[in-house]
DNA sequence: TGTACATCAGTGAACGCGCGTTCACTGATGTAC
DNA sequence: TGTACATCAGTGAACGCGCGTTCACTGATGTAC
């Protein structure tokens, strides 16, 4: 049903997605340009125009296309993974992030890292992407609460402004069986996540420091799973 | 014993480091422009390469600077508190770290966020005021171990690899009393403050999901305190 | 204390480069009858 | 099926901008005797 142009269009619209992949590898988001990625594609300068309004919404594809391939390798992992093994769920969770943040440092940046100078992402676009993986989590502890498999902890008690937030996300996400501070621990094993990853990849820890990194992140995914009540 | 000719540039180096502050404000790391800085000098533009060999001469600068003052700040707020009240120090240095990053998030990217590309840190010179916070957390590990006041904890064990990282670790830091598995805990602590505070930082859950954004840290300091140890 | 010379700070012009975006245009593809 | 018109894709020139870095230079500051 499509038009030899329509295909056409379509085709040059992933050139320009796969082409922007690669600017942003060697040079990063705030330095990538219309012009050079236009250039990649055998193009003058101004045919971009035809396909994007501006730079902004290049950025904003490539921001799509990243959440997206990151949250199918999440789900690719978990597919593999027994619905009942929760404590594995996470790990591999943890562990298809990492892969993927290894495998593509640069579009890990641009998700993650510092926002890029003079871009906002529009959250209408890129919410539901950006969203899909602590999704996943979020239905993991729904499940593993449901079924009684996580650890009750004595953890300190959320302020009201925090219990309230709390009750909102749990309305919003449909959570009937995930308690405040069970959530509470999810959101912090998501941050935890994050910043043990960038960690390993922005280089906090200098590149001497330590000799196995995936040794260290195993370890520190299965602290994670202990604090969010994981039972082992 | 100074020249005016040595005040004089002293006072300069400051003022490039002060205006390259505000542009990295405005601008970014990447996007961070020798010509700006001193053109808001009120000089030629030809005139810093006197007192700064290149744009990544001033990068480093400016990383040392702010790496100097955010170790100060919290060498200041744990000042005020009582050297056996290890949990409270933890939070304190937490609470100074995010109070930090919240007043200076550009200088928070440029240390923690993405990498600037085409820059590198040079190790000679940014290690040691790169390391003062978290050796301020691996000594504050120390004296809790020493006194009895880290909660022992059924960990994971770390596999060989790791284990001789962390050997390798605390004696290079002079630890004592801290076992390689409370470092571990101390690394995930800090790693994953990292990651929370970026989290806030740099809009990882969207701007309307937490109200009370104090709140939600205070409470996750104190979940990671749990974590490494420390007695309530 | 005064002078001759050396060092330093700042100037202004220049090199070569890349950027985002607009615009009038040509030729190809698609659509209505 | 053929033709007339509308839409679309891509061109090439242009606008106005900013960048890092080098270089020969002038005048001010510092130093040795």
């Amino acid at each position: 049903m499509q038009t030899p142009r329509e295909r056409n269009r379509a085709r040059i619209m992933a050139d320009i997605t796969r082409v922007g992949r690669e600017h942003l590898i060697s040079d990063g988001a705030a330095a990538l340009s219309l012009r050079a990625v236009t250039r990649d594609l055998g193009m003058v300068s101004s045919a971009v125009y035809r396909y994007v309004r501006n730079r902004d919404e290049l950025l904003t594809l490539l921001v799509v296309d990243a959440y997206d391939e990151l949250a199918d390798r999440v789900d690719a992992a978990l597919a593999v993974v027994s619905p009942e093994a929760y404590r594995e769920r996470f790990t591999v969770i943890g562990r298809a992030v990492r892969t993927w943040a290894l495998a593509e440092p640069a579009r890990w940046a641009l998700l993650y890292g510092s926002p890029v100078p003079g871009y906002a992402a529009p959250e209408d676009r890129t919410t539901q992407p950006g969203t899909r993986v602590i999704t996943r989590l979020l239905e993991l502890l729904e499940q593993a609460s449901a079924a009684g498999a996580i650890t009750s902890q004595p953890i300190p008690k959320p302020g009201r402004a925090l219990a309230a937030d709390l009750k909102q996300i749990r309305g919003d996400f449909g959570l009937r069986s995930t308690s405040g501070s069970l959530l509470a621990r999810g959101v912090l094993a998501w941050s935890a996540l994050l910043g043990v990853i960038s960690s390993e990849l922005f280089g906090v820890y200098g590149a001497a420091t330590f000799s196995a990194p995936g040794e260290l992140f195993d370890h520190q995914v299965s602290l994670l799973a202990d604090v969010t009540g994981f039972q082992r």
